[in-house]
DNA sequence: TAAAACTGATTACATTCGTAAACCAAGCCC
DNA sequence: GGGCTTGGTTTACGAATGTAATCAGTTTTA
């Protein structure tokens, strides 16, 4: 798994496309077309493009298995979600997470069982 | 304020015009291109596309004054965050907040100072 | 009052993105 | 063995984005 190069930057279309790889790694277009079904409509030939972009963007590689490819994640989503976060932090809130997790907390979106996992979450991260 | 209407789509340069505004609004071009001096190398030109960009989505207004337009928000700073932040959780994270956090917490890209900081936000929610 | 300076409007142009259709090669079916 | 099916490659095309240059109107200034 890649982690010394550059993070590519994954538009919106692309995430679902990474989330079916990071969850089955090694499918064929078809397949992940198939995994997509529930969320997308996307036709096969759309999700054909997703995925040559983001080979070539190096966010994916793939191996030849006869005729058809099978695609795998050069980054592990954790890299990739974490690169995504902070970017988005800095831009919309100027790099401070609290100011951000207000937003969620004023605005009662989240349920007690929620506050009491993200703060064992804190807990967690102070031990260490 | 507009509160009502759909909160339009703001792009990545577009955010950094708009935070000039939240802070200053009823400026005009000149001035948001000069507050945004130590961020951006852009051309006047840029900013006043930009401006002009934000109107078009409804997301800015404007009075004349004489020759000159003052540019002001039409939702506020809030609401923009909150609608960013709940379509970046839903794409990156499946909607999750629990697994963003945790990707801050185990990177160690927070100060204990931070936490503490985050843990009193969660607890203030938690007695509403 | 004619030129200079300031301000906004219109037009531009290359990239990226969303969403495919068209085209082509390799097996498979009769 | 010549289509039909399946899987991938190339090309397309409009909307959004980043980044302006040019044009035009107004006010100030020499």
């Amino acid at each position: 798994m890649n982690s010394d190069e550059a993070i590519p930057t994954i538009s919106d279309a692309e995430w679902e496309v990474m989330k079916v790889l990071w969850d089955t790694p090694g499918s064929n277009a078809p397949e992940v077309h198939a995994r997509l079904q529930d969320r997308r409509t996307w036709k096969i030939r759309t999700v054909q493009t997703l995925l040559g972009r983001l080979v070539q963007k190096g966010a994916l590689g793939f191996e030849k298995n006869g005729r058809e490819y099978l695609y795998h994640p050069l980054f592990d989503a954790e890299t990739c979600r974490r690169a995504a976060s902070n970017s988005f932090i800095s831009r919309v809130f100027d790099g401070r997470l609290a100011p951000f997790l207000a937003t969620f907390v004023e605005s009662t979106e989240l349920s007690a069982e929620e506050i009491d996992e993200l703060k064992r979450l804190l807990d967690e991260g102070q031990e260490k």
